[in-house]
RNA sequence: GCCCCUCUAGCUCAAUUGGCAGAGCAACGGACUCUUAAUCCGCAGGUUCUGGGUUCGAGUCCCAGGGGGGGUACCA
């Protein structure tokens, strides 16, 4: 062998790790400085912190659950010359003894250890982190192990996706996965992104929602079901939008409105106790009370709130319109008052919204998917959840009656014939579905990543995806 | 799309009105047996995002381009 051979690096092939920073601390809480456990343990991480002090040394190694401190001596640690010459960020597992030193900080007193991976490159700033937010999105694996925020997030993201999936299975939900690719894109109005397949040389959509196949599967007889669904819609990146996106859906036969406002509070109420501890939320340093029942109001009552104008559906049209221009929407002649009365909504109301609070009450020419309201004509069984001034999600009574449905398709085809490219196509299959009967049925929709922002009091979508979407880096 | 802000060493940041491009940390070499962002000594580190321009002289001013951020439009 020569002398090159016997110095490049080959990293073992498996490890037996034993211990994690954080059950050493459960375990040994009660230690007193200075004592030894006579328990050996065997941890391995990566190291983060080095404190070389000649014949002794600290080092700070951190897993994926915590942080615990090695120590190392020239006496008791092999190669220990080699352990002092690491590098911050070098991965490395450890075997010795747990003990308290001297001045109190648990540590494994390292006998036996070994490198696993070298860092290569630069470490960030040991005190700052990273804080560039270009290499933060880009590299999220540095940025992962630079910025404990960054973890902490992410590991709340897992939870609330795991809390979610286990709240609604407790409620008899079960959890299906359907298509991405859609012959027809449908559930929501926005542009898709475009594929094409070779072998059948047809284009298909990328999902922008997943409604309109859960609700089939709801006719086949799946009365509770739910999809964790990412989606995709062509349109621009902002704090709060990323192409592709995180949605939960669900759907539950003989259930209305009433029942997805039930469910929306109790789940975001229960994802906060258990994530943030509890249902009184701090965010961008102001309180929000998520405590269950959540306000209910219609959106004709909050327009008058926020914008002092009294508004409804029967108004002539042009003193609808004029309304909307005075506050600022650029108004499209094609729009009728639905989605003037919306168009002012958002412009004026929506935003000041801080409260948890139900809007109810939408006009059905927006909501070509809900049910017909059972009282007020011209609107819609439809509410969004608002929190904090954003929406959070979507959900309705379901429109069931097949004859109804296609009429909204069809006046959906003719603005996109006008130039609506948002607007629904007419989906036969689903239209054959309903014939075959949908009960009645309320159907939910949140976002699951404006959800995370929220529970982690995040401002941007993109400290919620681990890799956002960017532009091409160059050079 | 449009508007505004921003880009300096591996990381975090300085550099007066245009006047020799610097510090801390990391890295590298060395000292140290209880450290906690260890400390101390030493050494090295640069296409100041890119390309033009103004000027005796540009990190700094101007123009164009690129990346990122924020706002705005569309949307969740």
């Amino acid at each position: 062998m020569s002398d090159d051979a016997d110095t490049t690096f080959r990293p073992p092939y498996r490890v037996e790790v034993t211990d994690r920073a954080a059950d050493l601390h459960e375990a040994h809480g009660d230690l007193a400085a200075g004592e030894g456990s006579g328990v050996t343990a065997t941890v391995a991480g990566r190291v983060m912190l080095l404190r070389d002090m000649g014949r002794l040394c600290f080092a700070t190694l951190r897993d994926s659950s915590g942080a615990v401190q090695l120590m190392a001596t020239a006496k008791g640690t092999e190669r220990y010359d080699e352990l002092t010459a690491l590098n911050l960020g070098d991965w490395v597992v450890a075997t010795g003894e747990v003990v308290r030193s001297k001045k109190g900080e648990l540590s494994v007193r390292v006998e036996r250890w070994q490198l696993l991976a070298k860092a290569r490159r630069g470490f960030g700033d040991k005190w700052h982190g990273i804080t560039d937010t270009d290499m933060r999105y880009r590299q999220r694996y540095a940025d992962l192990w630079a910025n404990e925020s960054s973890r902490r997030v992410f590991q709340a993201r897992s939870r609330i996706m795991s809390l979610t999936r286990r709240f609604l299975e407790d409620r008899g939900f079960m959890e299906v996965e359907t298509p991405v690719f859609h012959p027809i894109p449908g559930g929501a109005m926005a542009r898709p992104f475009v594929t094409h397949h070779n072998a059948l040389d047809m284009d298909l959509y990328l999902r922008i929602a997943p409604e309109l196949y859960l609700k089939r599967l709801v006719v086949g007889g799946f009365e509770r079901v739910f999809e964790i669904a990412r989606v995709f819609r062509n349109e621009g990146l902002s704090p709060r939008h990323n192409p592709e996106f995180t949605m939960l859906e669900l759907y539950q036969a003989y259930a209305d409105l009433s029942d997805m406002m039930e469910i929306t509070e109790q789940l975001v109420a229960h994802l906060a106790r258990e994530v943030v501890g509890s249902t009184v939320i701090t965010y961008g340093g102001r309180e929000v009370d998520l405590t269950p029942p959540w306000r209910r109001a219609t959106l004709l009552e909050l327009i008058e709130e926020h914008a002092g104008v009294r508004l409804d559906l029967d108004m002539p049209i042009d003193e609808l319109r004029r309304v909307a221009a005075d506050h600022g929407v650029e108004v499209d002649p094609a729009w009728g008052p639905g989605k003037l009365i919306l168009e002012v909504y958002e412009k004026t109301t929506e935003a000041e919204l801080w409260g948890p609070v139900f809007v109810t009450d939408y006009p059905k020419e927006v909501s070509p998917l809900a049910r017909d309201h059972r009282s007020k004509p011209g609107m819609a069984e439809r509410f969004e959840p608002i929190v904090a001034g954003r929406e959070l999600g979507n959900a309705f009574t379901e429109l069931t009656d097949p004859e109804e449905q296609r009429r909204r398709f069809e006046e959906q085809a003719r603005a996109k014939a006008a130039g609506d490219d948002e607007a629904m196509v007419v989906d036969e299959d689903y239209l054959r579905a309903l014939e075959y009967g949908l009960p009645p049925t309320g159907g939910l929709g949140i976002g699951m990543d404006r959800l995370v922002m929220l529970l982690t009091d995040t401002h941007s979508i993109r400290d919620v995806v681990l890799f956002p979407t960017l532009r091409p880096e160059v050079g």
